[in-house]
DNA sequence: GACGACCTACCTACTAGTAGGTATGAACAG
DNA sequence: CTGTTCATACCTACTAGTAGGTAGGTCGTC
């Protein structure tokens, strides 16, 4: 599954994990190389300027993330569970430090001085992921497993600005824990049983 | 009360929205220098070094706020109506663009990256807002106008985290209005009656 | 004449990006 | 089985421009 991974590869998830850390003007094709074990010039073979770099890098991330969100839809049929599972997801992520920031989260926050195509990345995640937690709230409100007022939409991109604004705060603060704890509640007002 | 804004008034007002735009390293002396119309070095005459206009950026950022939120507290009896009038202000703050984000927010994104000293004032800011969020939740259900399960701390942190993602998408979607849609049903949720 | 505010001129380190060369290996003709 | 061709991947060496920061001087005001 996982192939020999190549060094385009290794520059990608480099290039993730320094962005996730400092943002588009964060970080450097020479903080790559350093990492990589190549030469600064050689990234521009593989990605010839910090725009293709990053949006090939979200581009990823985004497929990864529609994966992610499949192996959740396969894996629990209760909405709930769906949303538990996602949330999760996160405070792993946040526990362990392996990513604690959604790469799209940070860069929305940096929009103004983004690259027009790199925006276009960004923007679309935000879409894809609302849109998939209103059709998890619709089929949770159909099915008696999630309760809301207001429309599934709405309450879809309240989910989301509480996730982004969990990790925010987690960060802020430099302590994961918090995280749980503005997203647990979250979880229980809308699940009807718990 | 405006007094006659000095030069170095003019740099913290610049760096200020410029920060908002891209955040820490968003923006340079150039940039400052530019707008205000001086000359790069002379930034340093007022600022030593990069940090210490950012520190002090935000040490009046978070003056400003506290007198804000003096003035909520005065202008506003009732505690439904505090919060409404916080997320008001945001919510003008977005629909103008004149200041569309909160610079702690902002920079609580790029934390691994920043100085010292600045995080240190951003974990305030955090702080600072929490508590008074905190308070404002207590007061409004030892006097019956607001509601909520669990402790004010956490409903605070979860509304915190909320305004601050509601931010987020608002930037990300290039569209203020998503704001209100956001922290409406919040507000709403909050109240007792409306 | 001391001081604050600002200047010119400069520094070193680093930014993304380019030009052109080299090693490696696969494809293919003889 | 060899020699040629070609592309990929990487290199060294370089560019123009920008980053934050410094040294030292000028000028007006108290």
């Amino acid at each position: 599954m996982a192939g020999p991974s190549t060094t385009s590869d290794e520059i990608l998830r480099c290039a993730r994990s320094l962005l996730i850390e400092g943002g588009y003007n964060g970080f450097s094709y020479a903080d790559i190389a350093k990492v990589v074990g190549i030469r600064n010039a050689s990234i521009h073979h593989h990605f010839p300027s910090k725009s293709d770099l990053v949006r090939t890098l979200i581009a990823r991330y985004r497929e990864e993330a529609e994966a992610g969100i499949a192996h959740l839809e396969r894996q629990f049929a209760n909405s709930a569970d769906q949303l538990r599972a996602y949330v999760s997801y996160w405070q792993t992520c946040i526990a362990d430090a392996s990513a604690p920031f959604c790469v799209c989260a940070l860069l929305a926050s940096q929009i103004p001085v983004l690259p027009a195509e790199v925006i276009l990345e960004v923007r679309t995640h935000f879409r894809t992921l609302s849109a998939w937690l209103t059709s998890v709230l619709e089929r949770g409100a159909r099915q008696g497993e999630l309760r809301f007022t207001g429309t599934a939409k709405a309450e879809a991109e309240a989910f989301m600005a509480s996730v982004h604004g969990a990790m925010l705060s987690a960060r802020a603060y430099g302590d994961p824990k918090i995280f749980g704890v503005i997203t647990h509640p979250l979880l229980e007002r809308l699940a009807t049983r718990h």
